[in-house]
DNA sequence: TGACATGGTGTAACTCGTACACTATATAAG
DNA sequence: CTTATATAGTGTACGAGTTACACCATGTCA
């Protein structure tokens, strides 16, 4: 079957970078190519958009089949036109930022055919297309988004002790906060909900756990706030 | 001449929110449609990206095309990939925004052929497709970025007094501002070049005049800087 | 020369961010 | 059981930045 137009068309793709963390870094999902262009090298999963679905369907659709991922927390980050990013033909592509928590989804179990793996952000491999870039790019707008909005906990299990979560905006601000202060911040904003429930099976004192209260933050939203 | 493909393939357009400022409101530049579909009704400037040229490059020619206007401050906002946001076929659009100096760009002279007008954001007229909602976020970005880089200037005139610039920012971001506090943090951010000059015919004191001073910005943002 | 319209200026209270060190508690080892 | 060890958990003082607020200066025009 084909597809004629009078003017020849750029193809459109879509790519994610999702990005989990574990207990020292922060990872992005890659897939190992099976065909050419760039056979064998490490890639963002992402693939070409169907006519018949929308982007957010698309990359959704990709994670699904090709890393076994779904459900996670998506967002656009740009749309990458250069002419030449693909040897083949012009492609466009629609470049997304994902977060997902490591400890729910055993990505490496849920692919068989296809090679998953994480990949620490300072340990990456030689990437295919301008997939570096695409990463850094990621990483700028995470590092920036997790100062306003709450989207580090997409990252997080569903209860964590708030040495768990200074952790996690350190690795991801790359640099150490102190303790004292962040803990009082993040207490002040009034968007945790204290459990009855400590760590378990640990070789110390037991920290407290905490959950993120969506509603409470969808309140102070609403009510106009800052963070 | 045909183009032919093995899988059909949504079009790709782009669209530009142009932004303008005059006395008392930010305004946007609007082209009223020659062709079906919406024939008649106000649109964004725009249209299909050629195979052979970048995104960027796309909405620049579309700009001069329709509107005269060339060397205008230009970044891209998201892309939006609804099923059927066009009625003949898939469209995929990338959305773009872009400021001008209104007082630069006479556009209305420039559009000879199709019509081109600005209208004042809170006196649209019903527009083509999904349009309206893309205007609604790139003012959303604008807001969002004149707080934390200086982009605004790419609205105002080289020369402007304390007083216009007050008045831009009371305009974007839709509140009064304090006049001595304002005229305190924009001079203590060292970003402007006091001129020799002042506003020449006004029936009152005249402003001094000040120039954005693009040299110390770029040494400021090297440094590590805030806003 | 006086009315008017806008330009231009400083200070005090408050809020928020930052720097900083010790006690409490659970487990593990001897 | 005692002690070592590893992390949890807590408060205060200083400085920077933001906010609120009112009057004199200067140019044009009638």
């Amino acid at each position: 079957m084909a597809y004629t137009y009078d003017h020849p068309r750029a193809a459109l793709t879509v790519d994610a970078v999702v990005f989990g963390l574990d207990d020292a870094d922060l990872k992005v999902l890659l897939i190992q190519r099976g065909q050419e262009p760039f056979i064998g090298r490490w890639a963002l999963p992402g693939g070409f958009v169907h006519v018949d679905e929308t982007l957010d369907q698309a990359v959704r659709r990709e994670l699904q089949e090709e890393t076994g991922l779904t459900k996670v927390f998506l967002e656009q980050l740009y749309t990458i036109g250069g002419l030449d990013r693909d040897p083949r033909e012009r492609v466009v592509t629609v470049a997304y930022y994902a977060l997902v928590r490591m400890s729910d989804h055993r990505v490496q179990a849920a692919t068989d055919a296809s090679n998953a793996a994480w990949f620490a952000l300072d340990d990456l491999p030689r990437l295919a297309f301008d997939h570096e870039a695409i990463i850094d790019q990621g990483l700028k707008r995470l590092q920036g988004k997790v100062r306003y909005q709450p989207i580090g906990f997409e990252l997080l299990p569903p209860k964590f002790s708030l040495t768990h979560l200074q952790r996690m905006y350190e690795i991801i601000l790359e640099r150490p906060l102190d303790k004292r202060n962040f803990r009082k911040k993040v207490l002040s904003l009034d968007i945790l909900e204290e459990l009855d429930e400590v760590e378990q099976d640990v070789a110390h004192r037991a920290a407290r756990l905490y959950r993120f209260d969506e509603k409470k933050y969808r309140q102070q939203v609403k009510d106009g706030f800052n963070f």
